[in-house]
DNA sequence: TTATTAATTGCAAAAAACAGCATTTAAAAA
DNA sequence: TTTTTAAATGCTGTTTTTTGCAATTAATAA
């Protein structure tokens, strides 16, 4: 039998159901384990399926990643979840918002570091899957179309039943003395249920937001145990901030 | 015997049997296994057929094209997810598991189509975001890394609590006498909870994956009330279903 | 934790590819 | 026709690739 006939049969019983085991390929195909494995290897290295420990999954929709291209701010928001990394230590437990910026932490995290993390945003969730030590739990209740992440009250009563390390949260609007506001009702609910599931709570937030309000509360500004902006911690955009009590990244 | 000839014979066997091996040409032709290497070589190298190490395969065999829609048996699963849709009726509740067939089907649901829909399945998910008059609701639990849907405890629990009209499902494996059978032991438990969730259990299967079977079963076949698959429903090769107390599509 | 199962590494045998060379064959020129 | 020339073929020894096996290390499950 050839190679290529081989890795042909891989591929077509990977893709046929999403995943297979090197030791059921080497009996279809009897040849020695060494050999799929090898086989696998080089498909993985092809991009044309994904090894996995034990045997292959198919990349099918596994290669999902949310288009990043047209993110607004980017660099600014790289900066932020750079910084907010540095809080996270293996084996915590930790929480994670939706929105841009809550997104690229989840990218950035190493694939080496190992935690639990809960969220309701269905791309950040997205983009922990690809994270093989990150055990990723999610928030299930009705989405939000507009803001992808669970809403409503059974997404309360979910937090409600949990209390992580870090809970890291975005915000539509934020303000020294108005606190952290948003444009949508639920939204905020939901976003305070995160804040009383999280034993602190770490706000990233680029600076353009700063000093701007909306018309619905999710909290005060001291309810915030520490916030992440692209700024350094002394620059005069924050002065407001430095006489809360909240610790600046 | 004229190189020509003995060119002519190498392509025909190749398109013939998708490929060949240098020894088995040799000895048909009768020369020598340099030559037939020669010549294997030379039509490579006019692009007639691909070399590969110990003989050549087709064309057609090894073409991939790396940027194609890399959803295997695309057409098929969308002829499924299209004889599916006609069971949607608007205002029903229904469940969709995770899949690339399932994920197909709710790429297919139409735009004015106004229905609740429950999900474990995060791509599903993402795409049920996109439709306007879809309430969608997500079964929140552990993720699956594999298989991008919700398992565990926490899963099964939320699925017991409803009741829709249809589940669609998928499976890695069925079988007309194993039923439905899977590689994970998660993923059978989440299954099962799946189907005791809906009135109707609808299952979207192509039909290469009849006939085979693994190590855990997820449910008898006739627990399953209607089967889909791409062939029409007198195809001979759904006779063995026939028989079961089963509706086919 | 321990037991089990995979992955990795190094190694050796077998098969295939390659390069160089001698011989044969086929076509062109005399 | 014969001679010349270039191409084609087969052979030899060497190098590379492929494959399976065994021992060690890593990862996972009980």
């Amino acid at each position: 039998m050839l190679k290529e006939e081989r890795q042909r049969t891989i591929l077509n019983e990977v893709e046929l159901h999403n995943r297979v085991l090197l030791t059921d390929i080497a009996e279809k195909l009897d040849v020695s384990i060494d050999t799929v494995r090898r086989d696998v290897k080089e498909l993985d290295g092809e991009n044309r399926l994904r090894k996995v420990h034990g045997g292959a999954v198919s990349l099918g929709f596994a290669n999902y990643s949310p288009a990043r291209n047209n993110v607004y701010a980017l660099e600014q928001k790289t900066a932020i979840a750079q910084k907010a990394l540095g809080l996270i230590k293996d084996n915590s437990v930790i929480l994670i918002d939706g929105g841009t910026t809550c997104v690229e932490l989840a990218r950035l995290i190493p694939p080496q570091q190992s935690i639990t993390c809960f969220t309701l945003s269905l791309p950040v969730a997205m983009e922990l899957l690809n994270k093989p030590n990150i055990e990723t739990i999610f928030i299930g209740g009705v989405l939000s179309k507009d803001s992808q992440i669970s809403i409503g009250a059974n997404t309360i009563h979910n937090l409600s039943q949990i209390k992580v390390d870090y809970g890291f949260i975005g915000t539509g609007y934020v303000d020294a003395s108005y606190g952290l506001t948003e444009f949508d009702w639920d939204i905020v609910q939901t976003k305070k249920a995160v804040i009383k599931a999280s034993k602190n709570t770490v706000l990233l937030s680029i600076s353009e937001k700063l000093n701007s309000q909306h018309r619905y509360r999710t909290c005060d500004i001291n309810e915030i145990d520490t916030m992440i902006t692209e700024l350094e911690p002394n620059h005069q955009l924050l002065n407001s901030f430095k006489d809360q009590n909240i610790k600046l990244l």
